[in-house]
DNA sequence: GATGAATGAGTGTTCATTCAT
DNA sequence: TATGAATGAACACTCATTCAT
């Protein structure tokens, strides 16, 4: 046992992480300053320092735990065979306060990827992974028979991605959560719909804006 | 330059409300520098302060120029008979280099908003009136027979608002644009659809969370 | 006639200095700017600097001119052979509005002179004068046997000087003017008074050593 | 450095403000700049703000400052029995180089007071507590019988502070220090002489400029 | 002559980061 | 390891001065 508390600092590290979060937050990743993060802590900005090198380095790792958060958060709201009761409970679980602030940091973290490769990759892969996450799910409802029409699960999952990003602006444009609920579970429904029933006039070409 | 030109003062906001635009778009707001803006404009920094008093009035105007020009796309962009075609033709225009920077600059917005309320208020009346003018617009195709279910058009137009601002973010994210506009016309599809075919079991109370 | 109008210009910079002296005032040297002169007096920054060639210059000027209309002022005011009353008109003209404006003035020059060797020339010679002009009517007083005592009279007239400054700084720091003439009148009198009754040359504290 | 020594901010504090007040008197409120006011201490501008918020709040606690030693001084000064004696002693330590340096920071209060709440509210109150701490002493000198007319101990009082100020003006316009203390003495010998014999015409009124 | 837009050096202030204790 | 005083590079903003019109 080369170290007697081996995991003291990561304990350290995880409650910087989960207050900062909240200061950035609030306060915004460029208004927040590392004093504040320090006082909210409790402790000296030399502490945080021993943890993280950088304001940025700190606000990185935070937008990652953040994502991987919401990644497991999906992962395990993706499971069962309803999509509607699923996608409503999803969407409930966003809504909440706690979810909130973390949206708003994933709108600092978009403001912040053109000049930050980190930040660059990490919403790339996560729009990745939730877009897989979903349409793994599709495909499982499909296997079961839950879902009877043909299509590209991805697409579809690529639909419900970008309609789960668009309710969260909305909801920071003001629109109450109730409404937001609403306009969610709209489109899923009409999502669903078209899962069932043949398509009409359907002709995207693929190779716009390629 | 006297008095001469009595608009001269308005052109001279206008180019710099332009450039700094995107020195905002590309540095973001906190990084960029009013020295930035101003070379970039190729003047004084202090030729700024003669047309704007902060740095965040610039900003201000800036976003709010953004958001009508935004409005005024969509007004002039949702006429005519086609939903589709409508609709495909916006994500076009918005899909470009240059609105993907007023894009950009939307992210800034709401990134700024919780803590400016300027900002707040503009980013609520901007997704306010997107939704206005598709549901007035869906409402003349219903007037017209276009559209023959029954559905509150708000609540649609709702959606698809949502679903634009999501499949921006999914570009922001790093999706392509041939694909994003795929995941678009997918979801204007599905919402279509669900507009012209009975739904099913999926009976939701329309009014519920009023 | 080589110009047309000769006076014009000199017409012009006195109406520069007034109202800058009148700014200068109310705002303080540092703080007043060129806009803010050139606005009250309603022409442009241009045209100020067209008849001074610098915010400096202008303030000196201002601040001589100041100096010398406080001389004849004085000079003006001290003739006659009762010195109560002469002393007692003085301070009423002082104690006006619009001298204390112009007191203000020669607070900002004392503020200057220490670094502006135009200031420090300036105070030395109003003091100086002041003195003078004072000494001179005591010595007339004299003659015309309205004083008895024998007593330097230019001593005495450094202590009416420096009563003189020592009332108005009283004033500057809150007291009111009809409290301030009594302070001065107190003064006055008590002077005069020394004039008239004999003094113990070195023998002053008749009692007070004991 | 740790808060091993809980009064080492004190401490600092006072070593910024002592320096502080230096460069103010040399400079000029104004003209300083705070990097000079950094390096006359031997620190970094930072420094000074990590004690002093702002330049102003900087200069306001140097001029309390000021008018509190001044305070103490004059408060330890008058005491004993001999008036003419104390009063030579008082203007004897107000003319060294350190308190003049005082006097100029004094002018720069002045100068700024009209614009300025706290200096405006200091510099009254430190004119009134001057008053207070003379009358008193005259009081008293009056008790012990070593003055004997019957006069308003305060209107005197008044009288000296206003000549202690007007001595100070007079040097700041370039009078020699021992010239300046001829003029006080020549003053308070007046006013002495004027407390031992009855005066004649004297007769104030008492509502001009009311 | 007059104008006022433009300049750009200068200043107050902030804050991420370091390091002696 | 933790602290927080000190640093110093940056940056927003100001304003005396200039000069093309």
């Amino acid at each position: 046992m080369p170290k007697v508390i081996p995991e003291y600092k990561e304990q350290a590290r995880k409650r910087i992480l989960a207050t900062a979060a909240d200061v950035f937050a609030q306060r915004g990743y460029h208004e927040a300053t590392m004093d504040e993060v320090a006082n909210a802590i409790g402790v000296s900005k030399g502490a945080v320092y021993q943890y993280f090198k950088s304001k940025e380095e700190l606000f990185q790792e935070l937008c990652l735990i953040n994502a991987s958060e919401l990644e497991e958060a999906l992962r395990s709201g993706f499971v069962g065979g309803d999509f509607r009761k699923v996608a409503e409970g999803h969407m409930d679980a966003e809504l909440e306060r706690h979810s909130l602030g973390r949206a708003l940091l994933m709108f600092e973290s978009l403001a912040e990827a053109p000049r930050n490769l980190v930040l660059q990759k990490m919403v790339g892969e996560v729009d990745e992974t939730y877009v897989e996450i979903i349409s793994n799910f599709i495909d499982r409802l499909k296997d079961e028979g839950k879902i009877t029409r043909e299509a590209d699960s991805t697409s579809v999952a690529r639909v419900v991605v970008a309609l789960r990003h668009g309710v969260i602006v909305s909801v920071m444009c003001g629109l109450g959560t109730a409404e937001a609920k609403k306009v969610w579970m709209a489109g899923i429904d009409a999502l669903i719909q078209d899962q069932h029933h043949p398509r009409g006039p359907t002709r995207r070409d693929d190779k716009a804006h390629g």
